[in-house]
DNA sequence: AGCTGAACTTTACATCGTAAAGATTATACA
DNA sequence: TGTATAATCTTTACGATGTAAAGTTCAGCT
């Protein structure tokens, strides 16, 4: 707090912090451990003290978005939690929004943590985490006639899956211009949820 | 051909091929283009007299990945060409044994071309092909009444994004694995195309 | 006051992408 | 056929990167 030079006092997420800030600015090809480094204010190998390799800190910089993101959808669950078409519709939109505005933190905490086999516990609970909301989402839409009826979790994956494939297919622009101007991405959403609800979603 | 030192007669093609084992032996992480000049035989900097800088080598790599999944689909494709509910389920698994088989080639493929808005005239090109061959499939769905009428093109996005999403889903390790106990992968991809199709689809 | 360990810096090194200049070969044109 | 020119490849060089090792500073305990 008040000494400068030594003992930043909380570096750890200062550099996780800095690691976002960077992340949104620079994109991925920006985020390397001597510029985190750098942003934080201290040398270059600081870090090491917190982290054990930079594949450490994108797993933090990963975990960090996913809190996030949960965040968001935490929120918008709550808004509308006893509307279940609308919780399926919104909560989904708000997963796409999330990737739109931060496309380059989306895209890294879906392509870091298998590198190698090391745990990485932070991540794997805040994913499962993720997951366990999903699951509930999928629960209430169930008892609302809107999913049919089955295995939730099985059910979760393929909803996951769709809404997922959807943002990751058109961050990567494999998604043709043609049809984009026809149908904003809004609309592909509603198109797809509607493919696998048993009623109609509408606007 | 003959000559050993220099002019060493498809560089160009030879290094796309030592790009492709690379990947396939040290993953993504691996890939330099160093050390694909040292498995392609020639010094470090040689590769620049065929690609603009290692971008467009990725590209390159990306481009061969996708033409060979293009040949995979176009093959099940043919095999099952008068037989609807086969064709679909039977191109999406390929689709997903592909993303199995050669996962880094798999994840470079979506996971590179837009870093610059360079054209890479190529990769678009496959890229194009690949989504109107999926557009006739879901034409010839439509047609024996497995998929819903509509447009084509929106219906191919949904196809898509729900097979992609689930692979990529998948090789991040994100479905948990009491999920992949209970139901392996060809269980739920089956289930998830079955939320789309209008006619229950059966092995 | 002095010891100990944690937090941070400095120095060093191998590897990376890439630029520049030199060497070698193929090709086009006289 | 001989030679200029361009294409292909090598060598050398440079700055940036990840990381190891050793040195420095500071907080807290005894």
């Amino acid at each position: 707090m008040s000494s400068d030079n030594y003992h930043h006092g909380n570096l750890k997420n200062a550099l996780i912090k800095a690691g976002m800030e960077i992340l949104e600015k620079k994109g991925t090809g920006g985020l390397s451990l001597r510029s985190v480094a750098k942003q934080a204010g201290v040398s270059h190998a600081a870090p090491y003290a917190h982290f054990a390799d930079k594949q450490a800190l994108i797993a933090a910089i990963s975990t960090e978005g996913f809190k996030r993101l949960l965040d968001k959808l935490e929120i918008v669950r709550k808004m509308n939690a006893n509307d279940p078409p609308a919780l399926l519709v919104e909560i989904s939109w708000a997963y796409i929004r999330f990737a739109q505005q931060e496309p380059d933190c989306f895209k890294l905490m879906f392509s870091s943590a298998l590198e190698k086999e090391k745990e990485y516990s932070d991540f794997v609970k805040v994913s499962q985490q993720n997951f366990r909301q999903l699951v509930d989402v999928v629960e209430v839409c169930q008892q609302a006639g809107i999913l049919e009826a089955g295995p939730a979790d099985q059910i979760a994956v393929s909803v996951w899956g769709t809404v997922h494939g959807l943002i990751m297919l058109m961050l990567e622009g494999q998604v043709p211009h043609s049809v984009l101007e026809k149908y904003p991405l809004r609309k592909l959403l509603l198109f797809s949820l509607n493919q696998i609800a048993v009623n109609e979603l509408t606007e």
